[in-house]
DNA sequence: GCGGATCAC
DNA sequence: TATGGTGATCCGC
């Protein structure tokens, strides 16, 4: 790049020219630097290389051009601090120092957490079958690694690392494709025994998990190290994988100080608030859950390293970062974290998505094709979690990295791979036209705003058991879904039993419109419950954009209506790209035979539909 | 509510 | 030869 103002230039602006890579380099190295097995390592040189790897392609200048924006985001945020400081902060402050207080208050030291995390877990299951392999660097995954053994960490081989770069780090690392399988079968085994300890353990992930000792130490007479040292010891005998584990008062310290003595190690915090307050004093925010690559940069610029350091400045946190992430840092700053700990299963679950990555495709036919095949995956796996979902968004990854995504509320929750396909292709055609010679390298599909289909239980007397999360929206639902939420109590079980009915009564409604949804299906899904849905009252009326039938009492019908219409857009928009998508999306009112014999067909049959 | 961005694993 | 998939959350608009 010429400068156009000729020598002055180049010598008033040294810099120019000649860019900063050193953030750039950090960035390439990947959000696992601070794991463990790296202190051997000469980072500089593993830098370098990973950045001659990585240069020149695509991927690198994305990453770049992140690395850029982050630069400039910064840039602002320190000029907006030089700002605030010109200003009278003792407002902010004060209102910081109240909300510090206030957390003070809700402190609380009595229960003993315990997160264990299993050491290098895909690798170790791997030597289990091939002990051989304990010898040797040794990593699993495909183009990325998703982890690998202490002996690859040496050469600065991490997870999430693209394979052809790691092996350039270490020529000789022995690469193993994935088999989750495998891996599930065995964070079963260890599970077996954390539940013993605590039997409403909180699994974090596949090889993770939060457990609540409290009672266990009080039942047992045990101090919460030795209960974790017969823990780990129990699963390391009986699995043979080794763990490690970090205890202290609440989850997120728990988390931190497990990775303190990692591998097969395990530390502690004692519940005192001293202690705590010295712990976190000289750690790094890095090393906290939630502070990623990106905040971190930008918390070390205002002179954050550590989490001592967010006290002097409190009172600009929530001004640069915004509330939350002012709320979150204080938090930090005291040691402060959850200390519940419930089954994964309480939780209630937002999304259901599936994605691909592929070699450049620009040719529209074989965009379509990935697009079907992504909404036939969804579509089983939202068979699999038994959900609809009323939000239907795409996403797609251009040839330059960039990350788009498109989204379309249908005016029923959707879960079939055809209703998918039609929602989501007008939002691929019209990013066509955006983005004229788009070529993708990644496709997906994601489904939000879900709605239970899962079958409703009737009990002896005849009244339904709600399904465990209701993950309905208040805004356009009756209220009486809200029951779900309360409990079974004795004097006002008459009142709930009827309004559980009500519950049953939408669901089953739901359920049944939705096989049509938008219009564009009859087709009943496998297994469907249209045969058992309760009888309602004599329709009134209609809403007239999906048909829904007014249900008796239904408060929320206008609502819906409402709702409805101003979904009409969609339609607008498919009846915009109508050439390709008339023959997948008949209007509503003119059922062809040809879609009301498809009830009869086999399920099996409907994946023809694409083929 | 939508789209981009960040984060964890 | 050529940098992942799933789910969640937050922010700015």
């Amino acid at each position: 790049m010429a400068s156009p103002d000729g020598v002055a230039d180049e010598k008033s602006a040294p810099a120019k020219g000649e860019e900063d890579f050193e953030t750039l380099k950090y960035q390439l190295l990947g959000p696992s630097l601070l794991k463990a097995g790296q202190d051997a390592v000469d980072q500089q040189k593993v830098s370098e290389i990973i950045y001659n790897a990585s240069k020149g392609s695509k991927f690198f200048d994305h990453e770049q051009e992140r690395d850029r924006n982050l630069t400039v985001k910064i840039e602002r945020i320190l000029k907006e601090k030089a700002r605030l400081e010109k200003l009278d902060l003792s407002h902010d402050l004060r209102r910081a120092d109240e909300y510090l207080a206030e957390l003070e208050l809700s402190r609380d030291l009595s229960q003993y957490i315990v997160h264990v995390d299993c050491d290098a877990f895909f690798a170790a299951v791997e030597e289990l079958d091939r002990p051989e392999l304990k010898t040797v660097p040794m990593a699993v995954g495909g183009g990325v690694l998703s982890t690998c053994n202490y002996l690859a960490r040496k050469f600065g081989v991490r997870s999430g690392m693209a394979g052809f770069v790691a092996k350039k780090l270490c020529p000789e690392l022995v690469l193993l494709p994935q088999n989750y399988e495998k891996y599930t079968a065995k964070a079963k085994e260890t599970r077996a025994i954390m539940a013993q300890y605590d039997p409403l353990f909180e699994s974090a992930s596949i090889d993770e998990a939060y457990l609540n000792i409290t009672a266990f130490c009080a039942e047992n007479q045990l101090d919460p190290e030795e209960a974790v040292q017969r823990m780990r010891a129990e699963i390391l005998e009986n699995t043979k994988v080794s763990v490690s584990a970090g205890i202290a008062a609440n989850a997120k310290i728990a988390k931190i100080a497990s990775n303190k003595n990692k591998p097969n190690g395990q530390f502690r915090v004692p519940n005192d608030r001293t202690a705590i307050m010295e712990f976190m004093r000289d750690l790094p925010v890095r090393k906290v859950n939630g502070v990623g690559r990106v905040f971190e940069r930008e918390l070390d610029s205002i002179g954050i390293k550590t989490c001592g350091d967010i006290y002097p400045q409190r009172a600009l946190l929530a001004r640069l970062f915004g509330e939350k992430a002012f709320q979150f840092l204080a938090q930090c700053y005291l040691g402060l974290g959850r200390t519940k700990i419930e089954p994964v299963e309480n939780h209630e679950r937002k999304s259901v998505s599936t994605e691909t990555t592929f070699h450049e495709i620009g040719d529209k036919e074989e965009l379509r094709k990935k697009l079907r095949w992504a909404a036939e995956e969804l579509e089983q796996d939202l068979a699999r979690t038994q959900f609809k979902g009323r939000t239907v968004c795409l996403k797609v990854k251009l040839h330059t990295f960039e990350v788009l995504t498109r989204q379309t509320a249908p005016p029923r929750a959707v879960s079939q791979a055809k209703d998918l396909y039609a929602f989501a292709l007008p939002m691929l055609i019209k990013l066509e036209k955006e983005i004229p010679g788009m070529k993708l390298r990644l496709l997906g599909l994601r489904v939000s705003n879900l709605v239970s289909t899962k079958k409703v239980g009737v009990n002896f007397f005849g009244v339904a058991a709600p399904p465990k999360p209701t993950p309905v929206q208040p805004s356009d639902q009756s209220e009486a879904l809200d029951v779900n939420t309360e409990h079974d109590i004795g004097a006002e079980e008459a009142f709930e039993n009827a309004a559980r009915q009500e519950v049953q009564d939408e669901m089953n409604d739901l359920e049944q419109l939705s096989q049509e949804a938008a219009g564009l299906s009859v087709t009943p899904a496998p297994g469907s419950t249209a045969a058992d849905v309760t009888e309602h009252q004599p329709v009134q009326w209609e809403c007239p954009i999906c048909g829904r039938p007014q249900a008796p009492d239904d408060r929320a019908f206008n609502d819906h209506v409402d709702f409805c219409l101003s979904k009409q857009t969609i339609r607008e928009v498919v009846q915009d790209s109508s050439q390709e998508m008339s023959a997948i999306l008949p209007s509503r009112k003119r059922k062809t035979s040809a879609q009301q014999s498809h009830t009869d067909v086999d399920p099996r049959q409907k994946r023809l539909f694409f083929s």
